[in-house]
DNA sequence: ATTTATTTTTAGACAAGACTAAATTTAATT
DNA sequence: AATTAAATTTAGTCTTGTCTAAAAATAAAT
């Protein structure tokens, strides 16, 4: 009824690999099954039933009790997901007149479209991004992704300047918030004032003064 | 796991149902479950099983033994399906330099995604086609379509004009041939001749003078 | 009008992917 | 080291969507 390619790899398939590859770029350990389950709102133990097909796919490394490891291969499958998937949104964003923080949702969908000549196109049409809408890097063809060195606000000093150029939490809430205080990605922003009793700070961005809690400025990035 | 929206109708149903939608379409009769199971190349007793699902869901009637068909629901929801569909074909060709053979596949995959903004964007960004890169036309977002007045080439006269504005046959070898040949939509062609042994026409295209079988000539479509 | 053929439906089985509850293994504590 | 706690796996069940084989209903043909 579906054509070959989609069999390859099914819905939830992807989804698992996707779910570990995000994981092993912040833990650089084994993934556990706890941690898989949560980041997919589902229980360890259906984690574990999948983690065994996984394994006899070859996209991981699976000791029983020990978490698992994407192979090579695995990676370069989870990447290409991720590739699509930002790709998809930066096509959103700037042909189809979504914000940033109405992305996420469609393009979670579109990631999972097989057709290498699409997905080919369609960089070649958006101008081969380097970025997605929330300064996160886009995979190349062969998963490979160049890594921006930039920090979070929060480290920044007093009279220290930086670009915006990506957000750590990248939720519809979060988003709105900077979208209403005029904070978007490129703008560039100078650190006023650290208060030391809350951590907040004072910064300054398009000429006028703004004041920002430790959680904005623990989870906004930016280039010195 | 997935949103909520994507279960309103999953991936079989809305084949099924877009299935029914096109059935209907030539025949007019109730749709019956050896069609379906052809269309969709699964077996009548799986066609059967789903036919009880999609009642219940309001979106067929069924009576046993005697066929199905779409309430207005279900046209609607088919219609809306049909029209994601021929949409993207036209992203496809329009944007991304797809030829019109090699877009059915992936728009197979594309219609399935769920996101009333995606669209209503995607049809403003393509200035509101109103027909696919085939010439079939978009059902408009209450799922009725304007059907043009077309004339299959092989009864047009000896002498008579016409411009073409589809293909009954959309599989890629005949659009494939047609592009061989220089036939292409908006196209105006003039019958020169009529045989009467094999139905073939000679035609004129561009100037020039061009012989087409019966076959090609009963699935073309002009508009006289 | 019977018989034959075709179509459609039912019954029962299976695979994928999820779940609950119970068992097992590893980790943490006393 | 022994016990408790937490994480992981297994066992068994459920749903969706498919299938085969058999039964039932309709249509066709003698």
């Amino acid at each position: 009824m579906y054509p070959k390619f989609l069999r390859m790899f099914s819905l939830s398939e992807e989804n698992y690999l996707k779910a570990i590859y995000h994981l092993e770029i912040i833990s650089n350990k084994g993934i556990s099954t706890n941690a898989i389950a949560e980041k997919l709102e589902t229980k360890a133990s259906s984690v574990s039933d999948m983690i065994k097909k996984l394994s006899e796919k070859e996209v991981i490394i699976y000791k029983k009790y020990q978490g698992v490891t994407l192979t090579d291969f695995g990676k370069k499958t989870a990447a290409n997901i991720v590739r699509k998937h930002r790709l998809w949104e930066v096509f959103l964003v700037e042909k189809l007149n979504f914000s940033w923080d109405e992305v996420h949702d469609v393009a979670e969908q579109l990631e999972h479209i097989k057709s290498p000549k699409l997905i080919h196109e369609l960089d070649a049409f958006l101008g081969f991004p380097s970025h997605d809408p929330h300064g996160d890097p886009i995979p190349d063809n062969d998963g490979n992704l160049k890594v921006l060195e930039k920090s979070l606000l929060a480290t920044l000093s007093k009279n220290e300047s930086g670009v915006c150029v990506g957000v750590k939490d990248s939720s519809a809430e979060f988003l709105q918030y900077l979208d209403k205080k005029g904070i978007t990605l490129g703008k560039e922003l100078t650190v006023l004032e650290k208060e030391d009793f809350d951590d907040s700070l004072s910064i300054q961005i398009d000429g006028k003064k703004l004041s920002v809690s430790n959680k904005i400025a623990t989870n906004l990035y930016v280039k010195k």
